[in-house]
DNA sequence: TTGTGTTTTATTGCCTCC
DNA sequence: GGAGGCAATAAAACACAA
């Protein structure tokens, strides 16, 4: 497993190198390296050494690529906070959406005066604290970093978008399936080395710092009025908020099949209302980015509670179809799985993870439900009747992430009625024939051809893995907060966690 | 099939911090 | 001065429309 994939890795390596073009990294080494962003968007170089062997990346390609995606990523926000091109420069940065807390620690941050806050503080802060809380732990999330007081109570930091980002990411992010290696279950990350980030002494600075106090007022206004549960992982301020499901506050969406898909990843999904308010679409610029690019059906896929584009009565629908799925048995993963689990395998030994992957961008660039919604709707023709070839396209819907592939147990049903009560009404109206058709038959190729990898992830994916993963955790261990996170998460150590669940998944 | 636009990757230069 | 990061740029890869 880790061989194989280390094999390829370095195949990719050594070919990377040879031929000085550029070349695409691998749909699993983006997935990585997403996953690994989410967690850390400022790597220490140790983690990026280790990340970069177990992808068969070089650190500088680890290090170029955290560069540019941090300046996606930062893009991103300001397109969001400035769509007409118009930008709040009253702050240097771009403000954080409800939080006016920067995204970045770009250029901006890095005059002196400001530096009170690191932005890598803040990020890791956004995303360790909402686990922390979201899982119910009561470890206190102290900072790691010296000097950052001003900033520990900056529940700005965590209401970030970018935090919300990660934290979809991890929980939904269609990659993440594949980096098993590099995630649990769950989807977070293990630090590779936990010592290194501690080590390194992060200084504050960033964005939080040049954050102003009015935008603070502003912030801490609001949060009183949302009262003292508000979630700062909502959406953003000024934005209009989904209505709340029915029972949203009474009970979380809980069912006891569901559950176990977030054991790993307590810290984000076992945030009950993590399915409302955190979903939507504006809250996160990244999340929306990175999801739609990968695919538009992902966040259907995912259903009702999960879906992050879902809007009033859609969420509602998606509330009943969960349930009417918990109780569909239509579809069962117990398809036969093969034995290739490293995702380098998965990806780059043959041409369809390729197509994987483009078939999501393809979706991505298509962005409507036309060409799939009517795809699936032809094929599904009524509600949990399914001709097998849905079938499989819901499991490579399956494909978008561990977490749905967990839930994917119980949600099957609902890609084909969600996107068929979707996209019905426009599929109705633009049916076109030729075109259509071609697509579909193109799609249908594709998913045939990625049929086999989803299978694949949904062993690695699978409970039984899962909670051998947990028993692997070594809480005996002092570890600052900051690996205090990871044995949480089921991981004390990077290569422990990636071998361990891997390895395992090979060993069924 | 081709042209165009977008995205991703690689490179380079500059800045800041240690 | 070295390391790390950001920003700008170029170029390749890709998707899509004509």
């Amino acid at each position: 497993m880790e061989e194989s994939s280390g094999v390829h890795s370095e195949e990719y390596k050594v070919s990377s190198e040879k031929d000085k073009k550029r070349r695409l990294k691998t749909p699993a080494q983006v997935m990585a390296l997403e996953n690994f962003y989410n967690e850390h968007k400022y790597p220490t170089e140790e983690m990026k050494s280790q990340l970069a062997e177990q992808i068969g990346l070089t650190e500088k390609q680890i290090s170029g690529w955290f560069c540019h995606r941090r300046l996606k990523d930062k893009k991103s926000l300001r397109d969001e906070a400035c769509p007409s091109g118009r930008q709040d420069h009253s702050s240097g940065v771009v403000q954080d959406r409800g939080s006016g807390l920067g995204q970045d620690s770009c250029g901006s941050t890095k005059h002196g005066d400001y530096r009170n806050v690191d932005p890598r503080e803040v990020e890791s802060r956004r995303l360790y604290h909402n686990d922390y809380r979201a899982a119910g732990f009561t470890y206190e999330h102290r900072s790691h970093y010296r000097g950052t007081a001003s900033c520990t109570d900056d529940t700005s930091s965590e209401s970030s978008s970018s935090s919300q980002d990660r934290l979809f990411s991890q929980a939904e992010d269609p990659d993440d399936r594949e980096n098993s290696r590099y995630l649990t279950h769950n989807g977070i990350i293990t630090p590779i080395n936990t010592n290194s980030a501690k080590i390194k002494g992060y200084k504050p600075s960033g964005y939080l710092k040049v954050k102003g106090e009015i935008e603070n007022a502003a912030i801490t206004a609001v949060k009183m009025q949302l009262g003292g549960r508000y979630r700062e992982d909502g959406p953003l301020l000024g934005v209009e908020f989904h209505p709340v499901p029915p029972g949203a506050f009474e009970s979380p969406i809980r069912n006891p099949v569901c559950e176990p898909s977030y054991v790993g990843n307590s810290a984000l999904s076992h945030s009950p209302d993590i399915s409302g308010l955190e979903r939507q679409p504006s809250l996160s610029n990244r999340y929306e980015v990175y999801n739609s690019k990968l695919s538009s059906q992902d966040l259907c896929v995912e259903g009702g509670a999960y879906c992050s584009s879902m809007h009033g009565s859609d969420y509602q629908d998606k509330i009943s179809q969960h349930q009417l799925k918990q109780n569909s048995t239509v579809l069962n993963h117990t398809k036969p799985f093969s034995k290739r689990n490293s995702f380098s395998d998965l990806y780059e030994d043959s041409p369809r993870e390729k197509i994987a992957y483009n078939s999501k961008r393809k979706q991505r660039m298509s962005g409507n439900c036309g060409a799939e919604g009517s795809e699936i709707d032809s094929v599904a023709n009524g509600h949990g009747h399914y001709d097998g070839k849905i079938g499989s396209k819901l499991h490579d819907y399956d494909d978008v992430s561990p977490n749905i592939i967990k839930r994917n147990e119980t949600f099957e049903l609902k890609p084909s009625i969600l996107i068929r009560n979707l996209c019905k009404s426009a599929d109705k109206e633009e049916r076109g024939p030729s075109m259509r058709m071609k697509k579909k038959k193109k799609v249908n190729e594709k998913w045939k051809g990625i049929e086999e990898y989803s299978n694949q992830v949904k062993l690695i994916n699978h409970p039984s893995n899962k909670m051998t993963v947990e028993k692997r955790v070594r809480p005996d261990l002092p570890k600052p907060d900051y690996v205090k996170r990871a044995a949480l998460t089921g991981m004390p150590t990077w290569k422990y966690q990636c071998k361990g669940l891997i390895c395992h998944g090979d060993s069924n």
